[in-house]
RNA sequence: GGUGCGGUAGUUCAGUUGGUUAGAAUAACGGCCUGUCACGCCGUGGGUCGCGGGUUCGAGUCCCGUCCGCACCGCCA
């Protein structure tokens, strides 16, 4: 026998008993006469004594342990006369008859310990040696405790959980897909789904009226903090459902998730928001409502006093910093650095002071009176001490930039907690989204989407305005997922064709096997599909998902353990009938 | 495809206006030490300054190119 117990659970009731440990040793102290060994495994940390009177021989031997050796440990636990409160072993010690080297280490390159001084390409290029510090273990703990709740929920109400195909075929819609060349059939390929879309509503079709599945899903494109290649999605379908069905039953996953991961209750219903009311007062389809600051366009109020800027201005809105007026200038320069990073975008920006002293302070003076100015207190409801932030232009790039500052302000404000959870559902998505590049329309969501159905009569006169049955989970202003009510008669999804610029032809060759099932009696369904690995950050207090993920990608794509993406043998691409030399 | 920041000891970093032998901490190694738990003290070894080119009497430092990493924009139905 290996061993009788972990080295996490020993504790004051084992004193006396004799057991046998396994584990990697974290780091020895010797103090010349007697020599601590602190012993780890992925229950935690238990302290070995070996003593210079009592037994020499061996604690010469725990002498030349090195960091990260695998060594079997017999001994009797006892009391320790130094507790150490730090560690939930601290009470007790094992003071050691025996000590057996399993397997020697090799100087690790960077300290597991939980502040490791390694970089995170090193992290990423050992990950098996990041994996053994506890924050990074327990992050996948967490991550198995989620999953295993996410089943145990689902199968409760009535689910059943089906693996469908990973080797699927290609869409042009959406995402780029990674492919798999076929040997057996040369010049062609296989895709990696995006998502089982397709696949779960031909499970409609079949009669699983209620489907999930914790599935990876692979895009081919540029990674991001809370993006990977290949993610892992919460995937549900049901049938004979409206929208609020599929809300009602997945907030009460949600619901329970709160609950049984993060101890926290929900008992009223989570807000909904239409999509048009999102964006005209927090500037994005996933506004964070940990806190207010919303959007007051001020575009009539302002414009008509010489002042060019906002008189050139579609739009021009404000948001009210609660307390800010004694920003000073160097802070508001900052911001206004911050509004102005090519990424958001913004010319400019205008404040307004509101001093506790009652007195109006602006950048604007020269163009606005104080009893202009006054009318802009009004109207963003301002109280003194405040301070008003003001961007204009074209308005969709100022509602974007808006959000940003909204969201800045936010974070200097500590106003998003990472504790603290506002969930809200977004509603009623537009269904089609103009391209001006390609000049057509493409699906918001994907191309089975149903329209709502009092907005159908516009989808051949005002495509632009036809609202989507979808929805978006968001979560402190994070997408966690979204989802919709699926298009399953035919006319209808003729008519989607039709507006994407699909032919009969172009429809049948690429989703002519969904278009066929439909025809056998597709019953009405709907479903939603979570973002596993940015569901889990989130209630590990992260926002990268790299953590959550046992073998990550690094920023370009690359798995830098594997060494991969990398080149294949002559003989491989032979048989795939590949000619790499022939495309450049 | 683009923008910003970074690449110096095993590791994390400092390195002034271009100027003597490139430093610190930590890790490693050796010695001392019987209650440590960030143990302590003394000592030792350790460098392709990412790579290539240029300017210069002289480049870690300036210029050009390139590779790699991180964050973001585009992209991600």
């Amino acid at each position: 026998m290996y061993r009788t117990h972990t080295c996490g659970e020993l504790n004051m009731e084992f004193t006396g008993k004799s057991v046998i440990l396994c584990g990697w040793v974290q780091k020895s102290r010797d103090l010349g006469g007697m020599t601590f060994v602190d012993l780890r495994d992925r229950y935690g940390l238990t302290q070995l004594v070996f003593n210079m009177e009592t037994n020499s021989g061996l604690c010469e031997k725990a002498r030349k342990l090195g960091r990260e050796f695998v060594i079997q440990a017999k001994g009797k636990v006892r009391e320790r006369s130094n507790k150490n409160l730090k560690i939930s072993t601290g009470d007790i010690e094992i003071d050691v008859v025996e000590l057996n080297i399993l397997n020697k280490s090799e100087i690790p390159p960077f300290t597991i310990e939980e502040d490791t001084d390694g970089g995170e390409e090193l992290r990423m290029k050992y990950r098996y040696l990041d994996l053994r510090r506890t924050s990074v273990k327990n992050n996948i703990i967490l991550r198995h405790r989620f999953a295993q709740e996410v089943r145990k929920y689902m199968d409760s109400i009535g689910f059943v959980e089906v693996e469908t195909p990973v080797l699927i075929k290609s869409t042009p819609e959406g995402a780029r897909d990674f492919v798999v060349p076929s040997r057996m059939h040369p010049g062609t390929f296989y895709a990696l789904p995006q998502s089982p879309q397709t696949l779960k509503q031909l499970l409609m079709v079949a009669g699983f009226d209620k489907y999930f599945q914790i599935v990876k899903c692979f895009r081919d494109e540029d990674l991001r903090a809370d993006r990977q290649p290949e993610f892992s999605q919460i995937d549900c379908e049901m049938s004979f459902v409206e929208r609020d069905d599929i809300l009602e039953t997945f907030e009460g996953l949600a619901k329970y998730l709160f609950k049984q991961i993060k101890g926290i209750e929900f008992n009223e219903p989570f807000l909904r928001m239409p999509y048009s009311e999102a964006m005209e007062f927090y500037g994005s389809d996933k506004p964070d409502l940990r806190f207010g600051m919303k959007f007051k366009e001020m575009t009539s109020i302002v414009k008509g006093h010489d002042f060019a800027v906002f008189d050139s201005s579609e739009y021009v809105g404000a948001i009210c910093a609660l307390g800010c007026s004694e920003y000073t200038r160097k802070q508001i320069d900052e911001l206004t650095e911050f509004v102005r990073k090519p990424q958001i975008g913004a010319k400019g920006l205008v404040y307004l002071r509101y001093n506790s002293d009652g007195t109006l302070k602006s950048s604007v003076d020269k163009f606005y009176s104080p009893k202009e100015l006054e009318k802009w207190v009004d109207a963003v409801d301002a109280k003194t001490g405040d301070l008003i932030l003001i961007l204009s232009g074209d308005k969709k790039k100022t509602l974007t930039a808006l959000s940003e500052l909204r969201l800045e302000m936010g974070t200097r404000l500590g106003l998003r907690m990472k504790d603290r959870f506002v969930p809200l559902w977004v509603v009623d998505f537009p269904l089609l989204e103009w391209d001006e590049e390609s000049k057509r329309f493409y699906a918001m969501h994907h191309p089975f989407t149903s329209p709502i159905p009092e907005d159908l009569h516009l989808m051949e006169t005002e495509p632009g305005k036809v609202r989507a049955n979808a929805y978006d989970l968001v979560i402190n202003g994070v997408e966690i997922g979204g989802g919709s009510i699926r298009i399953h008669e035919a006319d209808v999804q003729k008519l989607m064709f039709k507006v994407l610029g699909f032919s009969d032809e172009a429809a049948t060759e690429q989703f002519g096997f969904l278009l066929n099932a439909f025809k056998f009696g597709a019953p009405p369904h709907g479903g939603v599909a979570f973002g596993f690995d940015r569901w889990v950050a989130m209630f590990g207090g992260q926002d990268s998902i790299r953590d959550f993920i046992a073998f990550p990608k690094n920023n370009s794509g690359r798995d830098v353990m594997l060494d991969t993406p990398s080149t294949i043998s002559n003989q491989q691409l032979l048989e795939l009938m590949i000619d790499i030399k022939k495309i450049k």
